[in-house]
DNA sequence: GGTCCACGTCTTTTT
DNA sequence: GACGTGGACC
């Protein structure tokens, strides 16, 4: 059985590094606000608290009090909000010298995909082959059906419409008492009437998208990443014996990050939850970040409602940043209007720098001004792994920051890292090598037929329907029989059998791996024309890097749950001590660095321009009356959300804060500074120093 | 009738 | 970088 322990798994972390470490219960040291959250182990908690107060750290040391109170590891779910935490949660946890085999940790993709494979049968339509479909092939199913219907229709873009349809089915609120698909539906009219009302003629037809695609993924054995949540839900929701099974089996279920999670999450959460009361969950809502994606801070601040008797932990005390940086924060996130209290943050560190705010004349001299900041810092001691560099999109004026900075960084004989961005999954060419392994392990998806297909020579979209419809028509019937256009098409479509025919052989025996495909993939890849492309080469040894990575994990393995886990380099636990970081900052959430930097603090880009259109359409935030479902609305003011973006940009810096901005795009487009750095010199002119000659 | 190819357009944040 | 489009080519 698939177990989450990544411990046998090669992505997750090095082992070798935590070998010598003996079991110490005492490695973590908590103050006396923090060591309230493992007095009481049973019982809803709440750990409400700042950035910086040590909430990971306390939740961590909660889980270490659980194993040191003999509870077994198979009866603790641990909650993290992305994989590069649940990496780092159990490296912490294994350096402690505890072992965590058998423990549930993980995001609630994770955790939801592990339900369904258990209980996959309970899904009328999938069989045990199912596997995963990347975010670019659900767009290109719904780009399909929009393209199969009325051509009246034809004015909804695909993108908005997989938008809406994922949205709304996360902020579905799920009642067993009304068909599935029903429920997705009331799901699709509230989402598009509150937060996309341009689309408000399309309810109908994005209802019907919905329904179909619904249809085709059952249809190709596939599940997107919603999926894996609504079908979790489902499931629990639906069949009580295994509701049961799973609140018996999770003595303590612990959720991080809380402040971000959405209306199906936190519903799953509430129905493990119905009898064992031992739920902790932790947070802040001030860095809820992920509204975008249907998250609602409401359900940390309805906590307390939906679980009698919540003991609510408050943290004070901030051990990561210097008072400087503490007054920046709060000047800052004091401007959010709709929030719960004044943010209580006491600085323990020393003194530190004022954070520097500097203007330069477009995106490429602020970051050959931070290049050089970095370089500095790194001849002065600093660790290279300790600096960061943020920003609200790695695309920036149609500059790829990420590129541009990390050339200038190794100019500098500076190596990166980069965090965010596209997932090497959902890259063209890794997702066309998964496309060919599908073929093989899960040949019922048609998505992964009609991809591969296009590749091919002589093969072009209506040979590919015309193969297609053959293959689900006459499944027994060879592709060879298919009558092609062409004698490229014919050539392509008989090489193809000949080299699945022996995949397929291949796959049956014990000893296979990732790896024995890889040259049968190329037998057919380096005949495409994407062969003549460039980067051709780079690619294919992108590619062949990936899967050296990869080799060690079962086929099946990764089909069905490991893809999810996307970018495993970037999820290591560690970053290596002579790379810097190059960040979004969503992908910034929970980490820390010494120096931060933080570019592009301009106005249409932090805030971003969408929030800034969006702020004038969406709709009055909604106060519900059952407030035991801890639907209480904070927030949906997307400013708002960009402002708390800002404030855990600022909160991962540690001792140095370093603030850039341009005064115009490369094109030439004037730019203005950020809203966010002007507020906070009205109320405290004094928080920032302009590093500048400029001024 | 269908595929190939060069060129122009647009690019938030993510599990 | 990825996608759509229009015109050349098989
Ligand atoms: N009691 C303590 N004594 C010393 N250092 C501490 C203590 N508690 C936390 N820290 C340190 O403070 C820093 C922040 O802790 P942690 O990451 O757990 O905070 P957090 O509340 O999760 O922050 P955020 O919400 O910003 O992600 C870490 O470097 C941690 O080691």
């Amino acid at each position: 059985m698939a177990s989450f322990d990544d411990s046998k798994k090669p992505v997750a972390f090095d082992k070798s590094m935590v070998n010598n470490v003996k079991k110490n219960q005492s490695v973590v040291s908590l103050d006396a606000e923090q060591t309230q959250a493992i007095r009481n182990l049973d019982g809803p908690m709440l750990i409400l608290a700042s950035a910086g107060t040590g909430k990971t750290r306390t939740l961590m040391a909660k889980v270490a009090a659980l194993l040191d109170n003999s509870v077994p590891t198979n009866e603790i779910m641990l909650v993290t909000f992305t994989n590069k935490a649940s990496n780092e949660m159990k490296f912490r946890l294994i350096a402690m010298g505890y072992d965590i085999h058998g423990m549930w940790i993980g995001t609630f993709h994770n955790i939801c995909n592990r339900i369904l494979r258990e209980n996959y049968s309970k899904i009328s339509g999938l069989n045990s082959r199912y596997t995963i479909i990347m975010p670019d092939d659900c767009r290109k199913l719904i780009k399909l059906i929009i393209k199969g219907m009325e051509p009246e229709d034809t004015e909804l873009k695909p993108d908005d419409a997989f938008e809406i349809i994922s949205f709304a089915r996360n902020a579905m609120q799920y009642d067993p008492a009304h068909k599935f698909l029903d429920n997705i539906e009331y799901s699709i009219t509230d989402v598009i009437e509150q937060k996309f009302p341009k689309h408000q003629k399309y309810i109908k037809l994005i209802q019907k998208i919905h329904r179909k695609y619904h249809i085709m993924k059952l249809g190709n054995n596939v599940i997107d990443f919603d999926d894996m949540l609504v079908y979790a839900l489902y499931i629990i929701s639906t069949d009580e014996a295994v509701r049961q099974k799973y609140e018996r089996q999770f003595e303590y279920i612990l959720v991080d990050e809380y402040q971000d999670t959405n209306n199906v999450q936190a519903a799953l959460i509430r129905r493990l939850r119905k009898n064992n009361t031992n739920i902790t969950a932790v947070g802040d809502e001030a860095q809820a970040i992920y509204e975008w994606r249907a998250a609602t801070p409401g359900h940390i601040i309805g906590f307390p409602y939906a679980f009698e008797e919540t003991k609510i932990v408050n943290l004070t005390t901030n051990y990561r940043s210097t008072p400087q940086i503490i007054n920046a924060a709060i000047a800052s996130i004091n401007h959010n209007i709709i929030r719960v209290e004044e943010k209580q943050m006491n600085a323990t560190l020393d003194d530190g720098e004022l954070p520097t705010v500097s203007l330069h004349r477009n995106i490429y001299d602020e970051l050959e001004y931070i290049a050089n900041q970095i370089y500095t810092h790194i001849q002065n001691g600093t660790t290279p792994n300790k600096i960061a560099v943020l920003a609200r999109t790695l695309q920036m004026s149609r500059v790829g920051i990420h590129h541009v900075l990390g050339r200038q960084l190794l100019s500098y004989g500076i190596q990166y890292v980069v965090f965010g961005g596209k997932d090497l999954f959902d890259t063209k060419h890794i997702r066309d090598f998964i496309a060919f392994l599908e073929l093989i392990y899960n040949p019922m998806n048609m998505i992964a037929w009609e991809r591969f297909l296009g590749i091919l020579p002589g093969i072009g979209p209506k040979s590919a329907r015309t193969t297609i419809l053959h293959l689900q028509n006459e499944p027994e019937k060879s592709i060879t029989e298919i009558k092609l256009k062409g004698a490229k098409a014919k050539a392509s479509i008989e090489l193809l059998n000949n080299v699945l025919t022996e995949a397929r052989t291949r796959a049956q025996q014990p000893d296979v791996s990732m790896m024995d495909f890889l040259e049968p993939f190329l037998e057919l890849y380096t005949l495409s024309s994407l062969a003549k492309d460039d980067d051709f080469i780079v690619r294919v040894n992108e590619l062949e890097e990936t899967i050296q990575e990869l080799n060690d994990m079962p086929i099946d393995e990764f089909l069905h749950e490991v893809q999810l886990k996307g970018k495993s380099k970037a999820n290591k636990a560690n970053v290596p001590d002579d790379h810097v970081i190059i960040s979004t900052i969503h992908q910034a959430k929970g980490l820390e660095w010494d120096v931060v930097h933080i570019a592009g603090c301009n106005e249409n880009i932090l805030p971003h321009y969408r929030s800034i259109m969006e702020e004038n359409v969406v709709a009055e935030p909604v106060e519900h009356e059952n407030k035991d479902e801890s639907e209480i609305m904070i927030s949906n003011n997307p400013i708002e959300e960009e402002r708390r973006l800002f404030y855990v940009a600022i909160t991962r810096a540690k001792k140095v804060l370093k603030l850039t901005m341009s005064e115009s795009t490369p094109q030439g487009d004037p730019l203005f500074p950020s809203r966010f750095l002007l507020e906070i010199y009205d109320v405290d002119p004094g928080a920032f120093k302009l590093d500048s000659d400029d001024f």
